[in-house]
RNA sequence: GGGGAGAUACCAGAGUGGCCAAAUGGGGCAGACUGUAAAUCUGUUGGGAAACCUUCGGAGGUUCGAAUCCUCCUCUCCCCA
């Protein structure tokens, strides 16, 4: 993998650059789309390429392994193959599940003993073997296995926890370097900052995991409930030691506000829940705000669901109309509002590249935050 | 014509003397959601800011007190002829 910066804003750390994996290119800053369990939900690969303009996906480790399992996957010739996605893919560790999951989670020195949500059956995670899972998935980028903090987290906790990231990353790297790409094409292994809401933690965690110069970095642990000014604060504190000529990435930011106010602190890439789980929920985030398609003000309101959009669902299908599928229950309603905020998403991030290559970044960011954090 | 069952809030449907402005579902209205245990979850749903007022087919009655008991009326459904 290569990073090459294009562009670089002169009134805040905002950056265009390009990443090159073996799976093609990715223009930055980008948003990735979550696909947990090789899929995107409710959205097919035609319309992740035609329509919302992907160029990079997600997958998890933790969900994967369990299904469809390393056996399947590793005959399918990997992700790519199996869920036929030929542009990069990145993988989460399972660092989250280890958060998320936390009531059914056990750490131990060595790593985690999950018990499956699936079925209730324990498997263990450690470093070496999320390497391992993620070298048979096969994503282009792989994350290390970190822990997730949560949010409120006391001082000794976040500390320890911290610690504990960084003594699993070095068996990570040790995982990794000494292992080879199952299915021919290079794998990149990114690092995790940690750290909590601790400024100090958080410096020495950017420092400990720049110190380790891989080829990217990512920032973990925020966004789990934090007021929005406090991540804003730590990714600006963490961005301004990782270094400048390697693509840093947001782990699970965010909002479309969220992205852009990172965007000019340095942040590169980015993945979210948000677009498809809040869309499926009925929530559409547009250029002019944020509309709760459910509510009864779009009933008789026949206009296209995003007149300025050149996506196809924004064009063909009215706010009237898409209403009367989430409250029919029907599931294209679900399908067309995840096409369309994943879309936006796309857009947004492509514009917010256009404007750093034209030098008015700044001042466009400062406009469409307020714009897109509307309630419509 | 004879026999039986029933009428409860937007709908379905509990409740059969006080703890009932009335369970539960659905529907409606709103809110939440940030490296996905999520097509999920939460709140609210007679009026009123509140004290309180008006409700359980209708009209009377019994009782300190009635959606619940009694009388009559209206209507609905089922079975037999």
């Amino acid at each position: 993998m290569t990073f090459e910066i294009k562009t670089s804003s002169t009134d805040c750390s905002a950056r265009a650059g390009i990443i090159t994996t073996d799976h093609g290119q990715i223009e930055t800053p980008i948003f990735m789309p979550v696909g947990t369990a090789g899929s995107v939900k409710a959205i097919h690969q035609r319309e992740l390429n035609d329509d919302i303009l992907a160029q990079i996906i997600l997958g998890n480790t933790y969900h994967l392994y369990l299904r469809p399992g390393l056996e399947v996957l590793k005959a399918a010739g990997g992700l790519h193959k199996f869920n036929h996605w030929d542009k990069p893919i990145l993988t989460d560790s399972g660092g989250y599940q280890v958060y998320s999951l936390s009531g059914t989670r056990k750490l131990t020195e060595n790593g985690v003993i999950f018990s499956s949500h699936i079925d209730g059956s324990k498997h263990e995670f450690t470093p070496e073997k999320v390497m391992d899972i993620q070298r048979i998935i096969g994503a282009d980028i792989i994350m290390a296995f970190d822990e997730c903090t949560p949010y409120p987290c006391d001082y000794q906790y976040a500390k320890k926890s911290m610690d504990l990231t960084h003594q699993w990353l070095k068996r990570c790297i040790t995982a990794f370097d000494n292992s080879e790409p199952v299915y021919g094409y290079s794998q990149t292994l990114f690092p995790i900052v940690q750290g909590s809401v601790y400024r100090d933690l958080r410096k020495q965690s950017a420092e400990t995991i720049a110190s380790h110069g891989r080829e990217a970095n990512a920032i973990g642990g925020l966004s789990v409930g934090e007021p929005t000014e406090i991540m804003y604060e730590l990714t600006e504190l963490v961005c301004s030691i990782l270094p400048k000529d390697k693509p840093r990435y947001l782990m699970g930011v965010g909002t479309p506000a969220n992205l852009l106010e990172s965007i000019a602190l340095g942040v590169d890439m980015f993945d979210c829940v948000m677009p498809t789980r809040n869309g499926r929920n009925g929530m559409l985030f547009t250029r002019n705000g944020i509309i709760n398609i459910k509510n009864k003000k779009w009933e008789m309101d026949f206009s296209p669901i995003d007149e300025e959009s050149d996506c196809f669902v924004d064009q063909f299908y009215t706010k009237a109309y898409l209403k009367h599928l989430f409250k029919a229950n029907e599931i294209l309603g679900l399908q067309i509002a995840s096409i369309h905020n994943l879309a936006f998403y796309l857009w947004l991030v492509k514009e917010a590249r256009k404007h750093i290559i034209e030098g008015d970044f700044l001042p466009w960011k400062t406009r469409m935050v307020e714009q897109v954090s509307r309630r419509l």
